[in-house]
DNA sequence: AGGTTGTAGGGAAAAGCCCGGG
DNA sequence: TCCCGGGCTTTTCCCTACAACC
């Protein structure tokens, strides 16, 4: 099974995550060997080029990535699993190594690719990571004085580091009475709470459709307005919201993760499948039916 | 013509995480 | 410092429509 790129792309700094890039427009261009980051001309131009700039670091990370990171029992059929807990390891595979989170196992990757460490040039310290370099930086140019000793990343104050490092930890303070569903925030827990209450606070101004989130009502706005931010950079068709885009793309790459388990057809979209083998039941039908009727 | 498939639009539900303000 | 609300982001699953093909 293929590592998701969440692995990768959840260690992109920030400074790319402030930008309306699906992160396949990240990931797909480095699958082609193209560079994200140029001088002056990046698609990414105007951001830190310390990401950007190691381009041949992260494609040697996803190809190293992709070739030993394998999920401990997993399907062969289901694409993409969902985020990833203490009790879900991620396993490497050319160490037997257990690593609690995807970040964990990349940087622990890159241990083995990159020998030079990158040092701040406002303090001593060194990091073994250009990314952790980047986070680093925070301290000095944003007034970011507390920094997460494991991934780098730098923050305002220090109650934010440690609800941050407790996504390190798997520490989850706040539990759901109804369900048993943990989170890391109040708010968290809030906004499932409404999953169980049904209640929904925002409304479509236009169509008085309601959401129980926000983001979700600005996806369904963009039914209105025809707002389609995300662009296939290969033939220039664009989408109204990124999984509408990463599922476009496997029109590109041929990809076809869902299999049909009685006769080993593929597909690149799960509702196919699920339609493929509607056909079958059809088939499981007529058979019972001419079973029955020899038997009469 | 009808069945099957490829593809895309859109909805729904949910979760992870960060930021800013009180 | 902590809590809270808000916002951004992503993921998965689902239903459906339409066109193309066999």
């Amino acid at each position: 099974m293929l590592v998701e790129h969440s692995a990768l792309w959840r260690h992109v700094p920030d400074t790319l995550q402030g930008y309306q890039h699906c992160k396949s427009d990240v990931i797909f261009p480095l699958e082609q060997g193209e560079e994200l980051w140029r001088e002056g001309t990046g698609f990414l131009q105007g951001q830190s080029p310390v990401i950007l700039g190691r381009e041949s670091a992260l494609k040697e990370q996803e190809l190293i990535a992709t070739q030993h990171i394998s999920r401990k029992d997993t399907s062969t059929v289901m694409p993409v699993q969902k985020s990833h807990t203490p009790e879900d390891p991620f396993e490497y595979n050319g160490l037997e190594e257990d690593f609690t989170h995807t970040f964990m196992l990349t940087q622990h990757l890159l241990t083995h690719t990159e020998k030079t460490p990158y040092i701040s040039q406002q303090c001593p310290k060194s990091l073994s990571d250009q990314s952790y370099l980047n986070q680093h930086k925070q301290i000095h140019t944003r007034g970011k004085s507390c920094e997460c000793h494991l991934c780098g990343k730098a923050f305002s104050n220090c109650s934010s580091l440690r609800r941050h490092e407790m996504t390190h930890t798997g520490e989850k303070p706040y539990e759901c009475h109804i369900c048993g569903n943990a989170f890391i925030q109040s708010s968290d827990l809030r906004k499932h709470n409404l999953t169980h209450t049904g209640e929904k606070p925002y409304e479509c101004h236009l169509c008085g459709k309601a959401f129980s989130q926000s983001s979700n009502l600005r996806q369904h706005e963009r039914t209105h307005t025809g707002e389609q931010p995300y662009e296939c950079h290969l033939c220039g068709k664009a989408f109204s919201k990124c999984s509408a885009l990463r599922r476009h793309e496997r029109t590109h790459t041929g990809e076809k993760p869902y299999e049909c388990h009685l006769c080993g057809k593929s597909f690149s979209q799960c509702s196919a499948l699920r339609r493929h083998e509607g056909t079958h039941n059809g088939e499981k039908i007529m058979n019972a039916f001419s079973k029955y009727s020899d038997l009469r």
